[in-house]
DNA sequence: TTGTAAGCGTTATCAT
DNA sequence: ATGATAACGCTTACAA
């Protein structure tokens, strides 16, 4: 098994340069016709296959994008990452993905890991980039390697070079409050999420307020939910609810996984979805449409998310001088779980 | 925003050759006490990040392993993910994910990807690599790349340097049955997975086997559910068999995901699950958890099964002549959707 | 239009 | 124990 051809190989075969090869190669510079043909076929014939590492040290610009989320195995991050791979590979550039499974320190390894690679941009949803109070020595950190590459973040992150893609959650929170109000309900409940969190942050702020605006104080049905986002943290919270003497009659829940929690608290106690209790939270992941009775939930379309994040990345890279995009926008699927 | 420090800036701060920083900083080969702080200290003053791009030229081995699944917000896939990205990274390399999403040709493409990167290995679970009749032209392609660089799939594939690491899904199906048939159920219908399908053939085989030695005749519940692993082949697989005269009294799905499919058919017609009609299936990942019913499912602990196949990967790596590891275990997890 | 040759940051082989 | 220096495969001024 020979070594892989090089284009040094290729330039003897065709008789030309190394510097005509990679010029044929790339599509870079004047060649004549002819020459191209030649080193087209000396390429065929060895069955050439760039050597990206020897470009990337070249070049001093690998193009591989690092994106580091909390954990793929949660839908929402796993089509984030599935929807920028699709626009990241048209353009040619692959993405090294890291799970930091809401370790602090793993995080902060990862970001070595990630420097150490020469990738060419960082994406980075959740986790320490949402925290209202930034963990010492983060902002640092990520303000450095952003003075080196792009980076992109779910969340603003102050004081740093980083640009970000926020989801619009607080014209959710709205879309989800008009629907429930419309439909009559008047005590609702919010579900879940951590207290320091800047999104979660932003729909209960956006709670209080629609609330306030119509008249209603519910907000002892307002909880912290345990400080999570699955389904163990939404189940613990409902149970908590419904020990209460007045009960909701219907409740939010920050993310699809803490929904699944919450129904089950309330299927637990003999009550019935979407007649008893209506239940709506905020993704709309695929586990909105598995659950039975169907999940309403309020997403955004994770195409535009995806292709947002990535065309944030060129930008950076081509040194515009971009600013934060808009929020992204998200809509309201309706489907059975309210009434 | 200088450059980042290199080891040669190291060296004339040190005041010793590049060689010796070279030594020091990868702990390989003997470098005076004295020397070796002083090096140190020169690195950490510098702040110095190794360049691994440069080192993977050097040493012409990558310490990347391309991973190619079907698509990660599949559950199952995204489980494999975590639990080799866990090993992987202690053992300091990471993982370069592509999902193919179902398109051959896409999958064929990441490839040339994966070899242009130079990935020290390659991880490839489902899609063509578990075709009965492989694609013409694959089984060279992977023969030809598993001659440069390890290969481990989730099936074997023959005629190739490949190694796999397969689940034992045929255990898997005898637990099921076993399980059901103890409960006292003779109608046991298969539902999903595609016709050409080696793990989806061999649970099938499986199936009909143990069916045959407790002298039950009821193949007619077997059906080929559209050819898919998803919810929508389930439901409509399901959809079919509910048209019968005769209904099963327990369904077997291929995975979780098909099974939510046979749960929505089921309840749409008014039965209930774990009452009128059972239902079970392969996988056991987090959907079986947030169904409710929860369902009774049957798989393989995560956690083992990316280990071996990590370790199959630097056993290769390291020239091991190690032969295909046994079939990963399976347990059933008893839950709700079974009586 | 094409070629020459100097990097890119490491590693590793020889010397010393 | 340490230092020179030639790779590694490619890009890119600069020359021709």
């Amino acid at each position: 098994m020979g070594r892989d051809a090089t284009i040094i190989d290729i330039a003897h075969r065709a008789g030309v340069s190394t510097a005509t090869v990679s010029r044929v190669l790339n599509r870079t510079g004047k060649v004549r016709e002819e020459t191209r043909e030649k080193v087209e076929a000396a390429a065929r014939e060895l069955d050439y296959q760039p050597n990206i590492v020897a470009k990337n040290l070249s070049t001093v610009r690998s193009n591989v994008i690092g994106v580091l989320v909390p954990d793929v195995r949660n839908p929402f991050y796993a089509n984030i990452f599935v929807e920028c791979e699709k626009y990241a590979n048209e353009k040619g550039f692959s993405l090294l993905l890291y799970n930091f499974l809401e370790s602090e320190s793993l995080e902060r390894h990862c970001y070595d890991m990630l420097m150490a690679r020469r990738v060419c941009a960082v994406i980075h949803i959740g986790g320490s980039v949402e925290r209202i109070e930034a963990s010492p020595g983060f902002v640092e950190k990520i303000g450095e390697i952003s003075e080196r590459v792009p980076v992109v973040t779910s969340s603003f992150v102050e004081g740093t070079g980083s640009r970000c893609v926020e989801i619009d959650s607080g014209r959710g929170m709205k879309l989800l409050l008009d629907y429930l109000l419309g439909l009559g309900h008047e005590r609702i409940a919010l579900v879940g999420g951590r207290e320091d969190d800047k999104p979660t942050a932003k729909k209960r702020k956006c709670y209080q307020e629609a609330l306030r605006q119509n008249g209603i104080r519910y907000g002892n049905y307002y909880t912290a939910g345990s400080g999570t986002y699955n389904e163990q943290g939404g189940y613990l919270a409902m149970r908590e609810i419904l020990q209460k003497d007045k009960l909701p009659t219907a409740v939010i829940a920050v993310s699809d996984l803490v929904a699944v929690g919450v129904i089950r608290a309330i299927q637990e106690k003999g009550l019935e979805i979407g007649k008893d209790i209506s239940v709506a939270s905020f993704d709309n992941t695929y586990i909105a449409e598995i659950m039975e009775p169907e999940l309403t939930s309020v997403g955004n379309d994770y195409g535009v998310l995806g292709r947002r994040i990535i065309d944030t990345v060129f930008d950076m890279m081509d040194g515009k001088t971009c600013q934060d995009f808009g929020e992204i926008p998200v809509r309201l699927k309706i489907r059975e779980s309210c009434s």
